[in-house]
RNA sequence: GGAGAGGUUCCCGAGUGGUCAAAGGGAACAGACUGUAAAUCUGUCGGCUUAUGCCUUCGGAGGUUCAAAUCCUCCCCUCUCCA
């Protein structure tokens, strides 16, 4: 099989500069992007999922991003596929995929083909989280442990998350198995994840999300649940909405909101560090020195494994 | 000036003689992660070359006791009410 379609990855967490950096690459390789997060996906979620500036999207295609309704489900699996399709278009066009973004499970199932074991089913998953409000968390693991006393191992028993869709997997028949998993990757990807020292970042990320509320972040909240949205929405409960439709309903207070949602972001963004430190083979850049001169410098550097 | 209430580990807050390095929550730090992943979950959280061990800690200084965050004395500070 071949492996040799070459990929450029740039990771990284929240504010670390990533699309900026992306968007300079990708003009001096002749590269086109290819958005690796579970927000910018949607619709209307502009300003608090950070997507691209217009300056940048008009400077380079843009992929994955703005393709789902509010009330859509997306998962990992329907981003590896997008992603797939995505990748071979540019390539086909003779141009060079650049990866760019946070979520680190999307990356990670594009990149080693996880096959991620039966499709979500909305009926049993509906089914399950009754079951669970009725007979609670314990017994939901209990019976995992029953069907699937390995992956019941390796999950906590407080997951329910993680509990729900082993089971929902677990009971689901086998033919719903992708039969299309790779053993390996078909991907060439230099991997690179942005990122510097913890202070700094934290104070960008407080002075970005300021920002963004200052830009009306409320108001596009208030505006999409005014199209109808309902708040169970998928996107509605990423970190900053999560807090907004909070203080809407006011079960949080005003004064508190900004504070909070800050410090939702910095844990995001730690969790996103966490995940990416895995990442074997992967190149650290410091991003947050900030200057133009360094983003440049960053870009040819970027460039250089390129030539 | 008088009458009450209170000062506990980074914060809030339990604890009124031993089972207390001290519940619980928050924050912080670290970690996990295969179809919700900006989600979900976990661990650590006074110090010590990591121990059924030692040392330091519950406003301060003394005292009682085999033993005190817990009892007594004095002092300092905070809050509420009366003047």
């Amino acid at each position: 099989m071949r492996r040799n379609i070459k990929l450029l990855v740039i990771a990284g967490s929240t504010a670390s500069g990533k699309s900026e950096l992306a968007a300079k690459t990708a003009r001096i390789l002749d590269g086109e992007i290819v958005s690796a997060d579970s927000v910018q996906v949607y619709r209307h979620f502009n300003i608090g999922s950070a997507k691209p500036q217009r300056i940048l999207r008009d400077a380079v295609p843009h992929h994955l991003i703005d393709i789902m309704e509010p009330d859509q489900p997306f998962t990992m699996w329907d981003f590896r596929v997008a992603a797939q399709k995505a990748i071979s278009e540019i390539t086909s066009r003779g141009k060079l995929p650049v990866l760019v973004g946070g979520t680190g499970l999307y990356l990670k199932a594009l990149l080693e083909n996880l096959d991620g074991g039966a499709a979500s089913n909305p009926h049993t998953r509906a089914l399950l989280k009754s079951e669970l409000e009725a007979g609670g968390l314990t017994n939901l693991y209990e019976r995992l442990r029953g069907i699937d006393p390995v992956r019941a191992q390796e999950i906590h028993p407080n997951d329910r998350q993680r509990i729900i869709r082993a089971l929902e997997n677990a009971q689901s028949p086998q033919l719903s198995k992708k039969a299309d998993h790779f053993t390996f990757s078909q991907y060439d990807a230099k991997f690179f994840v942005l990122g510097g020292p913890r202070k700094p970042l934290y104070e960008r990320i407080d002075a970005r999300v300021e920002e963004m509320f200052e830009n009306g972040w409320i108001d596009e909240t208030r505006a999409i649940v005014d199209m109808g949205y309902e708040k169970k929405c998928k996107p509605f409960h990423c970190v900053g909405y999560r807090q907004i439709m909070l203080y809407l309903e006011g079960e949080l207070p005003k004064e508190e909101l900004v504070p909070r949602v800050q410090r939702e972001t910095r844990r995001y963004a730690k969790r996103q560090i966490t995940w990416f430190a895995k990442v074997k083979g992967a190149v650290w850049l410091n991003s947050l020195s900030a200057g133009e001169d360094d983003m440049n410098n960053l870009a040819d550097h970027i460039c250089g494994y390129f030539k």
